[in-house]
DNA sequence: CGCCCTAACGCAAACGATTGCAATCTTGCC
DNA sequence: GGCAAGATTGCAATCGTTTGCGTTAGGGCG
């Protein structure tokens, strides 16, 4: 027994037909036309040899990989994980694979992710990272590859994107906290620079106005790098400025923990002294004390919905200007409350 | 301007060479010889069309993928994307790519993320889903995969693995939780068909061994599938059997959560009452109320040093018999204090 | 009974690289 | 100056599939 593994032409050779035939048996999406019989014992005869396709050879000859590349900031961000299986349980399923790559926020190692994934030929691409403004896209868009953005997207939209409703949910989540009485709220953005940054602001804002509260400049600070020990020094400044402030609704969960530990070097409460909220309803959120009130997303499902995007996509169809908009929910726990005065 | 992509042939005719030319220059590694200024006129040539090597046809000739397959029980598990990052960031410093696969701890699952990882010829596998005996990959070693295991190994360590100390770990947090007093202590287990499970729990009873006290059953219950409901479950049966038990040790942090769980539903605190530790140091595991007092695995190191086994493999080394077992560390926290009585 | 059409299959040329071997050219040395 | 050794490079086969086109055979129809 030869370890060399089998190929058509063992088959062919088996049946007695010729290597084109068996391709054509083994591919019937092809479309093309075999006898009931012959196509019998080829499948037979690929059987009994234990044949599987060389994938190399296929892609040589179709250019394509059935490979995705997915391109996202740092798979330790707890929200990425559940993104990416729903990406890679629905891939998958289509036959398809996905190749990852982080980005860590650092245009080199996005370029460079990039660059590989293309070097691979990837036949889409799925990018998590998109800034509002984009150059890498806009290049990708250019090359005119198979591209989605998902949960974050360009200013333009120009490309097709899987989103929440970030400002619905943040809009949501901020009118959760008027309705328990509190009137001066502030809020511990994300970069600007990002689309759900941006829009997280823009919801909290929505809902001051619809409500008739003001929009003070002070209520207001970035946490630029999206970590708790900067939403730690934003909710200080915060607290600092405006030291009337009932609650604090930021825009994820990270900034949110960051908040409970600005609140706890001031030997403040929360939801007593302060309500908190936070964005994304990540893992553990429920586990934390208090639990945090936060914006549940669709993590899975909008991994999945990128998936089948870019998957159409590469079938030809035309999904131009296509996004997608998940809608969020309210999650109430214990880090919200109403007011003590 | 066509858009047909550059080949070797393009950059032959340009320089006047022929294209095996061409290949030995790009391929300085395979060790032929090349004149320096052919060479330099090749590589000039090549930046000039911009050329970029087509993966498929090298893969075909060569037969290698620079692929490795990852499969892991289930991303969206803490334990698993730093492991996931090491090994990735250090398989494309070598130009590999990981293409990963979750089992979600179901055999089918497993079997058929190993079957799509083959017929896409990955160059090696990394696994994080061993049991202690493990049918599959025993077919892996047998059909002479490079095969390294992470995490978790077989019982007769009959395959490269990159693991943990764990009965050294387990044993040190257990004389923690002594040396602060304790003495009636519990533990939750994992499964005992996972090395980690049976290694944990001997450590923990190397530790009540070497300090004279005794080993009851009533005070070990395992959870079946580690999650913090199991561990719930199994800490209310530890207190219930065995009301006088001032600490409960368990064999990851999510179990801790659990165990958490248990004590609020009995009205109990922690550490007033009962002490707890974990195992992991997952992420966030300090932001828990109390924080986990925990053993810190090296999640990253580990999946580095297991691509760099695999890779040491793929490239014909002869590791036979070579396992790694990392040094974890104490971390004392909130969840642990002397017993009351 | 002849002709045309279609179904089924074979033929062979790709896809783009790698690599053992042959051919050529240098160079050194006697 | 001739020859051998060594350094470069060319030749051509090959990896395993896919696919447009040609060929064959059979069937329907006039």
């Amino acid at each position: 027994m030869s370890n060399r593994p089998v190929t058509l032409r063992d088959i062919a050779k088996k049946v007695g037909v010729h290597t084109s035939t068996v391709s054509r048996v083994l591919n019937p999406d092809a479309g093309a036309k075999v006898s009931r019989e012959v196509a019998l014992k080829v499948t037979r005869a690929a059987e009994e040899l234990g044949y599987s396709l060389n994938p190399f050879a296929r892609s040589l000859k179709t250019n394509q990989s059935f490979t995705i590349g997915v391109l996202i900031p740092d798979l330790t961000d707890p929200l990425f994980p559940p993104i990416m299986r729903g990406i890679e349980d629905t891939l998958s399923e289509a036959g398809y694979t996905a190749i990852l790559a982080n980005s860590d926020n650092d245009p080199d190692h996005e370029r460079k992710g990039l660059e590989t994934m293309r070097a691979r030929k990837v036949d889409g691409l799925i990018l998590a990272t998109a800034q509002r403004k984009d150059r890498l896209v806009a290049r990708c868009v250019a090359d005119r590859i198979p591209l989605v953005l998902v949960n974050r997207e360009v200013e333009d939209h120009s490309v097709p994107a899987v989103v929440n409703d970030d400002i619905g949910g943040m809009r949501m989540v901020t009118e959760h906290v008027i309705s328990l009485g509190h009137r001066r709220i502030g809020h511990i953005s994300g970069p600007q620079t990002l689309s759900t940054g941006m829009n997280r602001l823009n919801g909290y804002l929505a809902a001051m106005r619809a409500h008739g509260l003001p929009e003070r400049h002070a209520d207001m600070v970035e946490a630029a790098p999206l970590t708790d020990a900067a939403a730690q020094a934003a909710a200080e400044a915060l607290l600092a400025s405006d030291p009337d402030l009932t609650a604090i609704v930021t825009a994820n969960d990270m900034l949110a923990l960051g908040a409970y530990d600005a609140l706890e070097a001031r030997g403040l409460s929360c939801p007593d002294d302060v309500s908190v909220t936070g964005f994304n309803d990540i893992p553990f959120a429920d586990k934390f004390k208090p639990p945090i009130t936060t914006v549940r997303i669709q993590k899975f499902e909008m991994g999945a919905e990128a998936a089948r995007l870019v998957l159409r996509m590469i079938k030809g169809e035309n999904v131009g200007g296509l996004s997608m908009l998940l809608r969020p929910t309210l999650v109430v726990r214990g880090s919200t409350a109403p007011p003590r005065r």
